[in-house]
DNA sequence: TGCGTGACCATAATACAAAATGGTCACTCG
DNA sequence: CGAGTGACCATTTTGTATTATGGTCACGCA
């Protein structure tokens, strides 16, 4: 696993310091295990042996904290994504790995490490950081898949790029931001399906 | 307005009877000014002069009540809808106005009668018949227009009716269902547009 | 007989005091 | 000077005693 804080939300003090990399493995630990909201900042310091206060020498607040644990793991999600999709050559069959590992990516999430989906959902309803750079990187992805397909032949090339991709990332929302997707998760790996299908009439040339 | 309690929900007693429309007079009142939570059985019972007792010779539940009062409502937006594309002969455009209209009485109810959409979200939510129903309503339309769509040979006919009705109302759901319209309020018309484009797109002979 | 109800119960909502938590800062110590 | 902290405060959260509410039922009365 990369270290991958990628927007690098509010800190303090240098940016590279073990202590930090303490607290946000103790953090990760913690959060994972018994949530955001049930894990104190006291508790974070007494994992690592120091003062509550020195805490707020590294992060600006516990929500900070928060970030960085929702960004890695977005972005442990985010690299099984483009692990799905890099080396298969046609742009349809990349969009419907993508759509499919979303979904199985987030399914797991959601099933198999609830605590963490709760932050991202937090994190989406409150629009940190963290989902809203999740969902450009997708949204980015959705770009390249459809600018390499247009350029090999295997899309229609007169609907705007810039519509085009949005209206497809708008398809997929319902299955990436963490907030809709629960209530998605019955047939969600069905929809993934099917949609890719649809998407991809849509962009037959 | 009709009267259109379509699924008829757990009812008691005769299912014509004055006081029965007293109840749901006073229900469509109370509920819309104050909300369901914060009105009580007894309330309504109040309201129209009878005991609360008496409210259960005509009705199941409190949430019995309830879903009449959503079923109403969602009546009217269904028949607004089907206003909407009626008299329109080509598909792809009846296509375009049901999911304009669906947005617009969407967001209407969520600004403008906020203490029913709340009902209406905790109906999809607890999966009452209510939204269930709506959203049958909705796909039959759905099947309607590409039908009539693929005879007038402005749809394509390849793809399996049912998988194209089914991947065209995953679409539109995130704008439909309560529950995740609140979500997709910002930003709301202008998807609406795009996905109906895309999936015109893909509907494409 | 059938419309209508007061009294009743289990559970849910509310109110509110007490405890816990996020966050700050002046300060110590090496 | 800089790593590290105890004491402190305003705001939330929690535990709980109390009230309100959904729902039933045996009964009254025309």
């Amino acid at each position: 696993m990369m270290k991958a804080h990628t927007p690098a939300p509010q800190l303090r003090g240098p940016s590279d310091h073990d202590v930090r990399d303490q607290i946000v493995e103790a953090a990760t630990k913690y959060f994972g295990r018994y949530g955001y909201g049930k894990t104190t900042v006291s508790d974070l310091a007494k994992a690592i042996g120091f003062s509550k206060a020195y805490i707020y020498k590294f992060f600006d607040s516990k929500q900070a904290i928060g970030e960085v644990i929702c960004s890695n793991r977005l972005s442990t999600i985010m690299a099984t994504v483009d692990e799905a999709v890099t080396g298969v050559p046609a742009a349809p069959e990349r969009l419907r790995r993508m759509f499919k590992a979303l979904v199985e990516a987030g399914s797991y999430l959601f099933f198999h490490d609830r605590k963490l989906y709760d932050i991202a959902a937090t994190s989406a309803s409150e629009s940190w950081p963290s989902v809203g750079a999740y969902e450009e990187h997708l949204k980015a992805l959705v770009l390249q898949i459809v600018r390499d397909g247009r350029e090999l032949g295997e899309f229609e090339r007169k609907t705007p790029l810039d519509e085009t991709v949005n209206a497809i990332y708008l398809v997929m929302r319902p299955y990436i931001n963490p907030l809709l997707l629960q209530h998605n998760l019955d047939n969600a790996a069905d929809a993934a399906t099917q949609l890719s299908s649809l998407i991809l009439r849509s962009l037959a040339p």
